[in-house]
DNA sequence: ATTAGCACTTAAGAATTTGTAGTGCTAATT
DNA sequence: AATTAGCACTACAAATTCTTAAGTGCTAAT
């Protein structure tokens, strides 16, 4: 068990950890704990035993371990109030009414990467649940189209289309009349099913060229994975003293490159999600935290990035701000 | 002036620091030029001289200078014949007939970054001169609709619209009827024009909430500047042993991270253009080549961003080739 | 239970040493 | 006149040592 001093200890080291970056030793605690340094050592030590916090070497001063940052998150950490500075901003993009979702949440993680220094990401994709309102297509050229997939969330899907062979205008009307008979309604997750079993026979029936035509629209459709994915501040992180090491920086940038990155990690729960250091796949020196959000059918995903020592408090507070206002 | 000899040995010098990376000395070039290394010093002094090599300190070995390097891009290097290997893959890409030309682009920029282990960037961008073929409205609910734009070069634009009040899908319907006679045909680039001066007098009598709609489309139609951007093998740069250094690798991070920076350079001629260091406006440290193409209107950017010390060659003669199978 | 006191540890930085890869210059050679 | 051998010199780079400062753990006293 630990003592209500020693979680006050824990805290003041943790809180001054992340805004200094520095080992903290037992006398910088005299005062402010009302004790002897001997005294606070030995509570240090007690706390280095339950694995909460680490030496960098034998008579370096501590520093929080991951199991410490846990613990802090867990039992000590107080979900703290938005900063009215903070909110600001934010406010005013929410309180705009002519200004589209999805417009609103890019620009309202721009605004927290860059207060909070960390990086921000945004990751939206259609949900499989968007129905299908509209398949229309715009010919270009005898041999090139354009399949654009309307969804009833408002999801736009284009895509352009190469035909091997030449096929007449009015072929390719009929089709896409055929398809949009057919498949309007349709939960996107289900068109490709319905598009093998469903439409391709009959579009053999009516339509000559018809395998052509076939393999050009089920490429279309079939390639909804297009999601739309931000980032915001990269830079911030790299500018973290704990990373001032070329390869260290070489290593996140390259991790940050794979834009599927974000996904390798498996939520928990539907709130915001904290991964401190290897709780996270993606790299044991960072921290992620991460929420979704799911409005409408448009779902997606949210994240901010930081250094282990991230201020928890005021990164939490501002990504559960945003996902009130995504979820009112 | 500069003799055979010298020409030759400058040539010897950059092609072996573009190998290694390392100053090279007097003697190391002995056997190949055939004299001993105190002739090779004072050559290299003379070369010193002209700007064309520099020392990184005052013993140290020859490291050519930017002058070198440019002198070296001008009139020593012979455009190479591309790689029997590199084309391969590339090949393949341009024989797909199957294929859309963006697509292609796209693919062969990433080939090239990780064959060449430079930086590729790709920049989109519609050309003003592509007209508008249809305008698409679909609602979403009363206060949502989307507005699809597409050209007659298969560009599609789609735009989220909120709108500030109701309106009746009927006259969303007439105003995009409106909109789609008097638009079609136009240039992107007269668009904004044409609504504020043409359109938005004639909605105005036609349709009771003008207003409103007439805002909508116009931000929808005005915000065409969606490029598309990609860039491939950011952290390939990134390893190159000149930037083996936090704050180095910090600053060029920082400085791709905003996507107009390759926008910044201005294009010489319409050929495969070279800024070497200073050149460019990005980074002393950087040397950038850069060739626009524009195909049926569709046009665009293509770079490879890698140190000064690129092999010149190969990386021209790539990228080259990139261009001419889209000019055909 | 707390603390004063002290021996001990380690990293980090400064100073020193040593080795090496190179230079420039001069005088001799071709 | 161009080339080269020879040598003094330079500056970094890597290894070594020295010094300091900030911390620890432990013991014995309070």
């Amino acid at each position: 068990m630990i003592s209500e001093r020693q979680e006050r200890l824990l805290q003041l080291i943790i809180e001054d950890y992340i805004k200094t970056a520095r080992p903290i030793g037992s006398k910088s605690l005299c005062e402010i704990l009302d004790c002897s340094s001997a005294t606070i050592r030995n509570e240090m030590s007690y706390l280095e035993d339950m694995g909460l916090l680490e030496k960098t070497h034998t008579s370096s001063g501590r520093v929080p371990s991951e199991k410490g940052y846990r613990y802090y998150v867990d039992n000590i950490m107080k979900p703290r109030e938005i900063d009215s500075k903070d909110v600001m901003e934010l406010e005013t993009i929410f309180n705009n009414k002519s200004i589209v979702l999805s417009d609103a949440i890019s620009k309202s993680m721009e605004i927290i990467s860059s207060i909070t220094n960390y990086t921000a990401v945004v990751l939206g994709s259609t949900s499989r649940f968007n129905k299908v309102t509209k398949v229309e297509v715009v010919p270009i050229d005898e041999e090139n189209l354009i399949a654009i997939v309307i969804t009833d969330r408002g999801h736009v899907e284009h895509k352009n289309v190469k035909l091997e062979e030449k096929v007449s205008v009015a072929e390719i009307k009929q089709t896409v009349d055929l398809i949009n008979k057919l498949i309007v309604g349709v939960p996107i997750n289900e068109v490709s099913d319905l598009l093998e079993h469903e439409i391709k026979p009959i579009i053999g029936q009516y339509v000559k060229q018809h395998e052509v035509l076939y393999n050009a629209f089920y490429s279309a459709f079939t390639d909804f994975s297009d999601n739309n994915f931000k980032m915001n501040g990269t830079r911030n992180i790299l500018m973290q003293p704990e990373f001032n090491n070329a390869d260290k920086i070489r290593d996140i940038v390259s991790k940050f490159e794979d834009k599927e990155f974000i996904n390798s990690i498996k939520e928990e729960d539907n709130g915001v999600n904290i991964y401190i250091g290897s709780e996270n796949s993606v790299d044991d020196d960072l921290t992620i935290i991460k929420t979704k959000y799911n409005i409408n059918g448009e779902e997606g995903t949210l994240a901010l990035i930081g250094p282990k020592r991230m201020e928890y408090d005021r990164a939490i507070t501002l990504l559960n701000y945003i996902k009130q206002n995504i979820d009112n």
